[in-house]
DNA sequence: CTCAGCGGGAGGTCCCCTCAC
DNA sequence: GTGAGGGGACCTCCCGCTGAG
């Protein structure tokens, strides 16, 4: 997984040349990257919420608007048959919870939950065997287990059937909150797709041994995704969304925001030195304005290569 | 215009806690807002790019793949078929020049083009009339005059069938980089579209009067949107493009990246005095490193109410 | 067995129309 | 001018099936 969640800058910018896409569409890629590649998102998913988020900025315009339909049309031309659809719709959600498609927290709950679920459901002791297919002799059983890389979970190692039920299982569970009309049926094709995240991420592996006639498969890892990254692609979304938050103040002119851009050259040698610099001078700028009980702000900042002009 | 482009914090509020969105959720919802709304792209054109980004985001993975149609379709959920003809669609992009749906820059061409074009193709001086009507006495003229704002561009008043070949020349004209397959006529439903928006916009304005017996239309304003808050709103998505960019380096941990979160809490008297000097502190900073001809270095910041926790 | 291709259903984006208030 | 209907075309996201290798 590590080495494929990685953007490749040169292919990245070399797709920016080609299409000459607007800030707008940079942010929307960077977001369908870090959703989709990253975060382990389907397709589908990063769609519907896209759609979502365009249904929501209807919804308020249609607020805003007196609830009148057919301005709210006019404005991002729509039909007024469809705004009365979406305003029904979000209505529905407002009143009785969750019924938008939106991304989930991070990453799809079948991804992430699968490492728990699995030693909830499947526990194992250190001195109990992992392999419960009968017919097989100690000696059989230990080779296989001989294939689990270092550090794995305490686990049962699952069959072809059991590993299946679980993945529906998990599936099931995380689309508890939608309502029952959009729910999708764990399909072969939605099946094949989990399964190949899931070894793909190597979160779990595929065990072949010609002692048994079946693919047995094993949690090899604690959790879905490099935990470090994980955590860093995710306190990167948090914080570019909360930047934007930030810069929608600035621009309503609001008291009490600052922004800023600074662009400079800086010699290679001193750029470490430098940087270290600017983190300790915000701290200590932030530590001496700090009062218990008071305003409560935020400073965001991020230095780095120029590379766009 | 004004009063409805800025977005309303205490409905946005109320949105936000009700669907209870992930950050990415977040970033699209504003992203939304400033395309749509502020920006005044229609809403299927917000879509489009969406799925645009989606479809790059693909196309990396599958160049990543080893070009594996099978393995990417795995991946994101999607099918070969699919994957197939998105991977041609890109290619053909890259090939030959723009053919993915993209937000133009900025704003859509035919709202910002509207005022150079009206002013280019019907000028008028000075001392020329600016109703061309027949059959009207020069009290007539006058008096229809006399409803133009203050400060209007120099160009002429325009009946129905004029505004209505003006806006559908602007929209040719924001095709032609189109290919022939996807342009979109100007229809009905556009053309209502477009002039509400310029309407509403406040780039013109409707006279109905008991002299004519058809609406006549004038251009009162230099530029679609305030000027002011337009160039806020770009110069925002500009940043979190930008800011998001940056980001991407620290999650791959790359060097002479830095990237920090301040929080803390102020006495309300002392805030502006404590984002000035801040601003003074980065921007001395910046100075103080800066050398021509160095390595390309950009500082981006931004400080304000914390709202998210 | 895998793998490519084909058809179908559901739903959404577009377009246009009429009729009552 | 607004709301509430009707219609149809087209595309895309999903699914399942078939037949060649």
């Amino acid at each position: 997984m590590t080495h494929q969640s990685q953007v490749p800058p040169q292919l990245r910018q070399h797709l920016l040349e080609a299409i000459h896409p607007s800030p707008a569409d940079r942010i929307l890629f960077d977001l369908a990257l870090s959703t989709m590649k990253m975060g382990g998102h389907r397709y589908g998913a990063f769609l519907d919420a896209a759609t979502t988020a365009a249904k929501l900025a209807i919804y308020s315009t249609f607020i805003e608007q007196g609830e009148n339909i057919r301005k709210t049309g006019f404005l991002y031309h729509v039909e007024p048959k469809r705004i009365k659809a979406i305003v029904k719709e979000i209505e529905a959600t407002l009143a009785e919870g969750q019924s938008l498609k939106v991304l989930n927290s991070k990453e799809p709950y079948y991804l992430i939950a699968l490492p728990f679920l699995w030693q909830d459901k499947f526990p194992c002791g250190d001195d109990q065997p992992r392999v419960r297919i009968q017919g097989l002799t100690p000696g059989e059983r230990k080779a296989i287990e001989a294939k689990l890389p270092e550090g794995s979970p305490n686990a049962r190692i699952l069959d072809q059937v059991e590993f299946n039920e679980l993945i529906e299982l998990l599936h099931e569970v995380s689309q508890t909150d939608l309502p029952k009309g959009q729910r999708m049926p764990c399909s072969d094709a939605l099946m094949s797709h989990i399964k190949f995240r899931l070894l793909h991420s190597e979160t779990v592996i595929q065990i072949d041994s010609p002692l048994v006639d079946i693919p047995l498969f094993a949690l090899v890892s604690e959790s879905y995704s490099p935990k470090g990254e994980r955590a860093r692609v995710f306190a990167m979304i948090d914080d570019v969304a909360r930047y934007f938050n930030l810069l929608q103040a600035w621009v309503r002119e609001e008291e009490g925001v600052l922004r800023g851009v600074e662009v400079f050259d800086i010699d290679p040698d001193r750029r470490q030195a430098a940087l270290d610099e600017l983190d300790e001078l915000l701290r200590s700028w932030a530590d001496k304005y700090h009062q218990d009980q008071g305003f409560p702000m935020v400073l965001q900042f991020a230095a780095g290569t120029r590379e766009y002009d």
